[in-house]
DNA sequence: CCTTGACTTAGAGTTAGCTATAACTGTTAG
DNA sequence: CTAACAGTTATAGCTAACTCTAAGTCAAGG
């Protein structure tokens, strides 16, 4: 069933074992199983998560609303509509920050055609 | 000659007041120009480092490495190559991060086509 | 002259997001 | 059996980038 430790999701993820408590103390990534010596054990359903987190909070989201977005996940069908209106809204950011970045890279290089 | 306060230039760049006397204490913005009773009067000419500040800084540059972009900027000839070097590795930088927003687009759009 | 208001400085406080420490526990190899 | 190791919790500390406060200065309007 595809288990990993802390230091094995750590490599998987690229988040320190530090990072990864800190997003469950957070509340970001509620339900992790812990082994009878209260080791944690994640899945590779936890990975999964994981992964949308890191797409959520590289593209600005800050972990406050990456947890109520998990926290409406978590509601399923009932909050459905609430949730995708979040990701709707972040993806019209996205957009929006992709537009800005194609902008400054024009101005960056400009700057480097300058030659001064 | 185009002179603002530090309000005017605020509005001008959309940073607070607070910003431009910390980016200046930081040394990113040196040399500008002061009037008799001690208060700062920018000049078209900072407006526009401001705004090349805001570049760098919105595509995740540090403000030590846009203060030291700065000072090479200040070394004019002498310090070209080296300046036009980091400008390079930061555009090269940016493409990389355009394509990764590109990518969590394509996440959070499969996400929001789930429709679960 | 006096108040108002925008400015000044130095320095303290805030927030987000980690990152590290201390003290401890359970597992495993020799 | 025991030493080393990988994990645990609680909590403290750190960095970046602001953001605000306090106390004071200066110029202009009434």
């Amino acid at each position: 069933m595809s288990l990993y430790t802390i230091s094995q999701a750590s490599a998987e993820v690229d988040l320190t074992p530090y990072t990864l408590r800190y997003y469950e103390k957070e509340g970001l990534l509620p339900g992790v199983k812990k082994d009878s010596a209260g080791r944690r054990n994640y899945q590779a359903d936890d990975i999964q998560r994981i992964g949308f987190i890191k797409c959520l909070k590289g593209t600005g989201m800050s972990l406050k609303q990456i947890k109520e977005y998990g926290s409406l996940y978590a509601h399923g069908k009932k909050k459905f509509e609430e949730r995708n209106a979040m990701l709707e809204r972040h993806k019209a950011k996205i957009l929006l920050e992709i537009k800005t970045q194609k902008k400054y890279l024009k101005m960056v290089e400009a700057k480097i055609q300058m030659k001064i």
